[in-house]
DNA sequence: CACATCGCTAATCGATGGGT
DNA sequence: ACCCATCGATTAGCGATGTG
């Protein structure tokens, strides 16, 4: 990767199986992702709008970006679901094999919704059935199922050769509209750097010249106002915001509450 | 029990100066 | 115009403890 910036993933199929409780939380997604829902059922957000999945439909989720989740187990269920991640060089390394490259980039939502494909379904079955001899833990042997998936997907999906096979680092981008979308997820400035396209050392200056503050002082204002607002407005409590906005802790929370403010959470008028 | 507060340390940040 | 290294300052995050 030219920014070497942000560390490569190792190529990987992930199963996920939750009980009984609601789960959720923010990432970062370094890589194409194909995940396929099991059981119960998963709403992604993005900032701008939510992807919801139900239970045994596909989705194709585009790498670089960052992503809110909810993970809802079935009623009297577990939550069920597997993720392949298309990492970058077995996707390089089939586009060299097979002589397939990107067609010219566009705008490409988020997540892709893909609906029901046999055949993919009968890969899943493979997937889950290697899983459970404990194939799924060599690596070479992923590897091969990996690039199984990307010729699977491509042709259910002829359109995603565009998606899958850009190699491109992020451009420079629109950083106002970037921050604003995306303030509250909890990532550290070398990520936000990266998202949008620049090195550290320019974000900050970037930053500085379109908020005149410091990235970590504006992130937390916002963040801080967010939470007023909710708190007042919306009648939300601290524990219910918290991790929305962004913070890991609590106490932290309330801590950098009153320091901006001048009274906790819980005092508010 | 839910939330607030305190005290601490490691991680991260912001600013600066120098280099290509 | 952009990137890297450095350093002092700030912040995040955690457990322990307080409070209603």
């Amino acid at each position: 990767m030219e920014g070497g910036k942000i560390k490569e993933t190792i190529p990987g199929i992930t199963y996920s199986c939750y009980h009984n409780v609601n789960k959720d939380g923010e990432q970062f997604v370094p890589e194409h992702t194909l995940s396929f829902q099991i059981d119960g059922s998963l709403i992604l957000d993005d900032g701008q709008r939510e992807y919801p999945s139900a239970k045994g439909s596909f989705r194709f989720i585009r790498r670089n970006q960052l992503l809110k989740f909810m993970k809802y187990p079935p009623v009297d269920g577990q939550f069920k679901s597997i993720s392949i991640y298309l990492d970058q060089q077995s996707l390089k390394d089939f586009s060299l094999l097979h002589g397939i490259q990107a067609g010219e980039a566009t705008h490409n939502p988020a997540v892709w919704d893909l609906g029901k494909s046999h055949s993919l379904e009968i890969y899943i079955q493979s997937l889950l059935a290697y899983g459970e001899a404990g194939y799924l833990g060599d690596i070479e042997f992923v590897k091969v199922k990996i690039n199984e998936g990307i010729l699977l997907l491509l042709q259910s999906y002829p359109g995603l050769k565009d998606v899958l096979f850009d190699f491109s680092d992020p451009f420079k981008i629109d950083l106002e509209a970037f921050m604003m979308q995306n303030y509250h997820f909890n990532v550290n400035l070398d990520r936000f750097a990266y998202l949008t396209g620049r090195s550290l050392a320019t974000f900050k200056r970037d930053f500085s010249k379109i908020f005149h503050s410091p990235p970590r002082k504006w992130l937390q204002q916002k963040r801080l106002e967010e939470a007023y607002y909710l708190l007042t407005k919306k009648g939300k409590s601290s524990s219910d915001i918290y991790l929305d906005l962004g913070f890991e802790d609590l106490t932290h929370f309330s801590h950098a509450f009153k320091k901006y403010y001048g009274y906790s959470p819980k005092n508010i008028q």
